[in-house]
DNA sequence: TTTGGTGTATTTATCATACAATATGGCGTC
DNA sequence: GACGCCATATTGTATGATAAATACACCAAA
């Protein structure tokens, strides 16, 4: 767990907000009764406060008190943030939206990835490629291979933008598996797959490193657009 | 400017860390020193501190003092933060990643759009795109008009992570078009151009939606690429 | 020489209290 | 009824004191 007082607080605000306890609007306790009910000093709520208004979550001003912000205000690419969304209200339509951000990035990112990426990286894609075929049993073990191969991609795009979304990726995988239970059906762990990914990126085949991971975030939507 | 000394501090912090001014690692003064320098009580320091570490900037542990984070654990996607970097290192590069990025996005955006549009949300690109065909003079208002369009196509994607890239896209086309002084070459404010996008939008045609903003960001892409 | 524990000093973390600034809503005056 | 003023509630700022954490040096033992 987050170690200080103040995290603590920020967290169990900031996951009690998402999941709509507080509604929007107006609808916030006052920094006096936040200390009573948490049994905090002024200070570490305060602080909880304002790193939750550093998220976009809520605003403060004299008098009118704390409010909820608006959805659109929230910092929705914030790990936190992301964090306790994953955790209030997970659904299938939630990772609908999540595999869509997935399909508009992660194809420019093997596009950029095969124009950009440096030897070192495309050891490091190698390395993940060898983690994910000898992953073949654990569960765990073949998504961390995965998200290893896809940071990796990412990083290699050269660009600080869809770099700075790995974290958000990686929990677009980790929610997907939730609920598909398998890798295979979201994903395609399949290693020949990633194996003509990364063959692709490291000739350079900028056009077919984008198709590859394109079409397989496709299916992905596909099968998940069938069940909603 | 901001009204309250916190968030003055947070903004002249903000600015001199993406500005390079404190060096990544191990390099802020403590808590004590910037009270001092800034002349401000510690409530107001510390909590400038935890807005930073909100946004990812730095972070802050007993004895080891306050750190620059890694560029690559900053919330970019913050419009704080954005902002701090386009008044600090506005580059030609950075608006290649932007550009990148819009790429990745906007067409995606705008497929969705043309599945998902409300009755609403067609009236309202409507109503932007005839802001845009009377706003041929000055050159803010063809910006602002052209914003505005592109923020109904976000909106209407119905995806809240689209959605959020709002502000994100706008601060993308802000700077570009302080490198290209017009936004023709690099949006292509041509009204024709829009109202196609519109009419597929409006048609559910998400393939050519798709496909018409894909092309310009193609062609914005590549007169920056030949520039550096 | 290396290793491992131990202590100390520095810095943040937390608490308490006091006062200032600000915005809301009502009150009163015109 | 409209306007401005004032009271009040809530956040904002300042200060001082104590607690907790941890980096670092030091010392001891193998």
């Amino acid at each position: 767990m987050s170690k200080n007082l103040t995290q603590q607080l920020t967290h169990k605000l900031g996951e009690a907000i998402v999941s709509g306890e507080y509604p929007v609007g107006l609808g916030m306790p006052s920094e006096a009764i936040l200390c009573e009910q948490f049994e905090v000093s002024r200070s570490a709520t305060r602080e909880a406060v304002k790193m939750l208004s550093a998220k976009g979550l809520i605003s403060s001003r004299p008098k009118q008190g704390i409010r909820v912000n608006e959805e659109s205000n929230w910092n929705l690419f914030d790990t936190d943030v992301l964090e306790w969304i994953l955790k209030s209200k997970p659904s299938l339509n939630l990772l609908k939206e999540f595999t869509q951000v997935r399909y508009a990035i992660e194809p420019m990112a093997a596009k950029l990835a095969a124009e950009n990426a440096s030897p070192i990286q495309l050891k490091k894609m190698e390395e993940a490629l060898y983690r994910i075929s000898v992953a073949q049993e654990g569960l765990d073990d073949q998504l961390d291979a995965h998200i290893s191969f896809l940071n990796t991609i990412l990083m290699a795009s050269s660009n600080r933008f869809f770099i700075q979304l790995t974290q958000f990726v990686n929990a677009a995988l980790r929610v997907s598996i939730r609920y598909t239970n398998n890798v295979k059906g979201v994903s395609n762990n399949d290693a020949s797959f990633h194996q003509k990914v990364f063959e692709a990126i490291k000739n350079g085949d900028s056009v077919n490193a984008y198709k590859l991971v394109a079409e397989i975030l496709e299916d992905a939507l596909a099968l998940i657009e069938n069940r909603l």
